[in-house]
DNA sequence: TTGTAGGCGTTATCAG
DNA sequence: CTGATAACGCCTACAA
C-alpha cells in the first residue's frame, strides 16, 4: 500500500485532478462546496504532496544570490567554499546560487546591487552585512518585491529578513567567557581584548556576552578594554607591549579575526602558549593554531552547516513551505585542539 | 538556457534514450563504443542527472529497519525520538522507517531479529549494538544478502559495516580529559571515573583518551580507576562514599549515563557543585544539571545530526550513491550551560 | 545490442 | 467553474 496521490484523491471527491491541483495550490475558480469535498478526500486519505513530482512538474528553478564581503578575513572565505560546496549538492534539487563580492562596508554599493535583483531571476537572497539604515532600507525593497531574504552569520534584526542563518553572538561570548574563566583558574588575572573593528554588532555582542559571564562568575578576572587594531598587526604588537608593561598578563580574547597576526606579535614577545588565548571562527589560521597549542578555544559555527542551511532556508521560502527549525538551527560550537573536525 | 536532459544528451550521441539510460545507470548489453560515445556527449553537455525525477521514475521506496535497545538509558529515547522526526522528513524522499527494539544487551535476540530481514522488504539496516561474535556474523550475512547495514553511536569495527555514524569514542573521552584538566586548575587533583557497565566498546575508548591525556597534559591529576555501578544507585553512593574517607575529591568524570543518579548522590553528600563533574551525551537529565551548575560539561553528539545522517547515508547505500563525508561527520560537541541548544 | 512507448505524481494549458 | 490532455526528466517493459 502506497501513499495516496492526486488520481486517489480525485476519484474519491468525484472531482478531476486539476480541481485538485486548484485546491491544493489554492488557486481560484473553485466553488467552496467542491474544495470542502476535496479538503475531505485529502483529509480521510491522509494525503501528503510529493515535493519531488510537483518541483518536476513545475520545472522551476532555484537561482539564489548570495552576497559575501570582499574581503573579511578567512571566515568570509570558508564560508564562501562551504556554499560552492552546497550549492553543488542542492543542484540535484534545481537551486542554483552565484556568489557576489561586494566591497566590504561600502553597504550603499550592496544596497544598489539589491536593488538591481529582478525578483524573476532571483529566488532568493542571502546577505552577509553590518546593519545600516541604507541595507535596511533595501532589504525592506527587496522583501517588498516577494524576494525572500536571509541574514547570515550576521543578524540584521531590524531589516525584517525572512530569517538569520547564524549563531547567537552574545552566548557566543559568554561561552568564550566560561572558557576564560575556568581555563585561568581561581587566580586574580587579567584578560585582553583584541578586535579588528567594533563597528559590527557581532563584535559589540560576543564582548557583551564575554563582560557578563566574567562579571557575574569571575570576579577574581579583569577584562581590559577592547583594543582595535583595524587589521595592522604592527598596531596589535604595540598595543599588546603597552598592555604587558603594566601588568601580567593571563589570557587573551580574540573578538574576530586575525588569528595569525596575534601568533605572530605573541611569539615576538616570548608569550606563545604562556597565555589563554580563546577566539572565534575555524579556519585555517586558528587550526592550525590549535593544533599548536597557541589558542586554546575557539567558538565556531560549522561553515557547511552555515551553506547548508541557507540555500535549504531560501528554497523553503521561495516555495513558502515551513521550514525545521530544529534542523536549521546552528550550534555554538566550542573547538579545542582534541575535538577538531578531521 | 536549461539544464541538458537525457533527450539531449540521446540527440548528441546519435542514440536513442533507452541507450542513454543504460549507461547511466552502468547496465549491460550496450557496445563499448556506444558507452563511450554517450559519455562523451554527457561530458560535453555538462549534464546532471535529476535524481528527483529518476527516483519518481523508479517510484522506488526505502523501507529502513533501525534497531535500538529496549532500555539504555535516556540518550537512546532521544536517539529514537530524534529519528521518529527524521523520518517523517524523510518520507518526502520516499525514505520510511520503522523502529525496532530489542532487549538490550541480548545480541542473540538481535542477531535472530536480523537474520529475518527481508532484503525485499528492507533497503537498509541500522542498529545501535556491543560488539559480539555473534552479531558481527549476523551484520556479515545481512551484507552477503545486499543489504547495507550502518552502525550507529557504537561503532562495530569488525562487523563490516557499510558505515559508521557517530563521534570516535575515543577523541571524544580525550575532549573530556582535556576540559577535566583544564577546569581543574595546576594544583594537584584527584579525579573519580563513574560507568554503569564497561562491556561497552564505547566507556572503555572514553577511558583510554581520557586517560591518554590527563597522564601527558596534567601530570598532577590522579585517575582513579573505573567505579561500575551497574545501573545501581546505592551503588553508586556507596562507592563514591568509599572513594571519599580516604581523599578529597577534585572531578568526576561519568563515562555513561547515569546523571540523574549521580546528582541524587551528590546532593546527599553536599557535594554538589564543589567538584568538576564531566559527563557524555545531552539527554534532559544531563541539560537539567548543566542549567543548574551541577555538571560542568557534557561531551554530546547531535541526535538529530545522527537520526538525518542515518537516513541520508542509508538511502545513498540503498542506491549505491557516494555520501557526502563533510555533511555526515558528526561533531564532538562539548556543551556547556552557555551554549546549550535551545 | 538498440529503440519505442508508457508511466511515475504533479502542474499547466486548453477547451467546455 | 470544471475536465481532458500534454508536459516535466527519467526508468522500464517489451519489441525489434
Amino acid at each position: 500500500m502506497s501513499r495516496p496521490t492526486v488520481n486517489d484523491i480525485a476519484r474519491e471527491a468525484g472531482v478531476s485532478l486539476a480541481t485538485v491541483d486548484r485546491v491544493l495550490n489554492a488557486r481560484p475558480g473553485v466553488r467552496g462546496k467542491t474544495i470542502t469535498a476535496v479538503n475531505e478526500a485529502i483529509a480521510r486519505l491522509g494525503y501528503v504532496r510529493d515535493m519531488a513530482a510537483a518541483n518536476l512538474a513545475r520545472s522551476r528553478r532555484y537561482p539564489m544570490a548570495v552576497f559575501l564581503p570582499d574581503g573579511g578575513g578567512q571566515f568570509v572565505q570558508t564560508v564562501a567554499d562551504a556554499l560552492d560546496e552546497a550549492a553543488q549538492q542542492a543542484a540535484a534539487t534545481r537551486t542554483e546560487m552565484s556568489l557576489i563580492r561586494y566591497p566590504a562596508g561600502d553597504t550603499h554599493h550592496l544596497a544598489a546591487l539589491l536593488a538591481g535583483v529582478d525578483p524573476e531571476a532571483v529566488a532568493g537572497v542571502a546577505l552577509m552585512a553590518p546593519e545600516t539604515p541604507v541595507l535596511r532600507d533595501a532589504v525592506r525593497a527587496l522583501r517588498a518585491r516577494a524576494v525572500p531574504v536571509v541574514a547570515l552569520a550576521s543578524d540584521l534584526p531590524n531589516a525584517g529578513c525572512d530569517h538569520f542563518i547564524g549563531i547567537d553572538s552574545r552566548a557566543a561570548g559568554r561561552t568564550a567567557g566560561v572558557l576564560m574563566g575556568r581555563f585561568l583558574g581561581a587566580r586574580p588575572q587579567r584578560v585582553a581584548v583584541l578586535a579588528e573593528t567594533m563597528l559590527l554588532r557581532d563584535a559589540i555582542e560576543r564582548r557583551r556576552g564575554f563582560d557578563e559571564v566574567l562579571q557575574a562568575d569571575f570576579p577574581l578576572v579583569e577584562v581590559l578594554p577592547t583594543l582595535e587594531t583595524h587589521g595592522a598587526t604592527e598596531a596589535l604588537r604595540r598595543g599588546l607591549a603597552e598592555i604587558l608593561t603594566g601588568t601580567d598578563l593571563g589570557g587573551i580574547y580574540l573578538l574576530g579575526s586575525g588569528h595569525r597576526a596575534l601568533t605572530a606579535a605573541l611569539e615576538g614577545m616570548g608569550l606563545l602558549g604562556r597565555v589563554v588565548v580563546i577566539g572565534h571562527e575555524l579556519t585555517k589560521a586558528s587550526r592550525a593554531a590549535l593544533e599548536s597549542g597557541h589558542i586554546h578555544a575557539v567558538i565556531a559555527q560549522n561553515p557547511g552547516h552555515l551553506a547548508r542551511s541557507t540555500l535549504r532556508v531560501l528554497r523553503a521560502k521561495a516555495d513558502r513551505q515551513p521550514i525545521d527549525e530544529g534542523q536549521e538551527q546552528l550550534r555554538i560550537d566550542i573547538v579545542i585542539r582534541e575535538n577538531l573536525p578531521a
